[in-house]
DNA sequence: ATTTCGTTTGGCAAAATAACCAAATGTTAT
DNA sequence: ATAACATTTGGTTATTTTGCCAAACGAAAT
């Protein structure tokens, strides 16, 4: 892996780690469904204003969001759609990995 | 957000933490590409043995990857094939964010 | 001009991650 | 049975991430 690669691989993983927080993904799912300001993200997370504010500037400064300020208020929405398939996939992954639980457990308790 | 919620939430970006780190998106891409050995990963990246082994135990335990032993190697491959799209979404959110960058440099540079 | 409201920032302690070394495991070859 | 090889596991230390509190900020209402 060279230099060049190194930074490339190092620039989407921290795309990645933008989403890799369940707080984060939640934001994502959310904001999938039309702009949200911060206010209302937080009274639905039951978190602190200021932890609510620090996850959305991590997905912004990763390009994932952008802001909108208007009045008192800020809003986000999603920049890059395809970020929804993309947690489509996870949950495939998910499945897929259930689906194996459950087929191991099954096995498992298969009776005479 | 209930429980219920929580928990999916945390499932979801667990998988993707998995893939949030340099190295094993590395490993991910390159396993699209067919199904490889610990020793030929090991030999391109250039990290300890026991290093690439956990961060691929990572992937595994995510249900990313799936192992195969034959013989003293051990052979790992993709398990979910959409991780691919993925990360071309990734790369979306990469050129965007610089396509912005550029933007605005163009912007702070225009001459009278 | 002061207060109020929505949001961001700074700082700090607790928890999670990462990388390396050394040692253990399991499998084939001698 | 022993040696050699591929991989995993343990353990340690350094670094990063998280969440809350308090304080700062900026816009709008009084």
């Amino acid at each position: 892996m060279d230099v060049k690669n190194k930074t490339l691989y190092e620039a989407k993983a921290h795309v990645l780690k933008a989403l890799a927080h369940p707080t984060r993904l939640w934001i994502v799912e959310n904001l999938a469904n039309g702009e949200r300001c911060v206010c209302d993200l937080v009274s639905e997370i039951g978190a602190d204003f200021s932890t609510v504010s620090k996850h959305i500037s991590v997905l912004k400064q990763a390009g994932i969001v952008e802001d909108d300020k208007r009045g008192k208020q800020v809003f986000y929405r999603l920049k890059v759609p395809c970020v929804m398939n993309f947690i489509q996939c996870v949950e495939a992954v998910l499945r897929n990995r259930t689906q194996a639980q459950v087929e191991m457990l099954s096995g498992e308790l298969t009776l005479p």
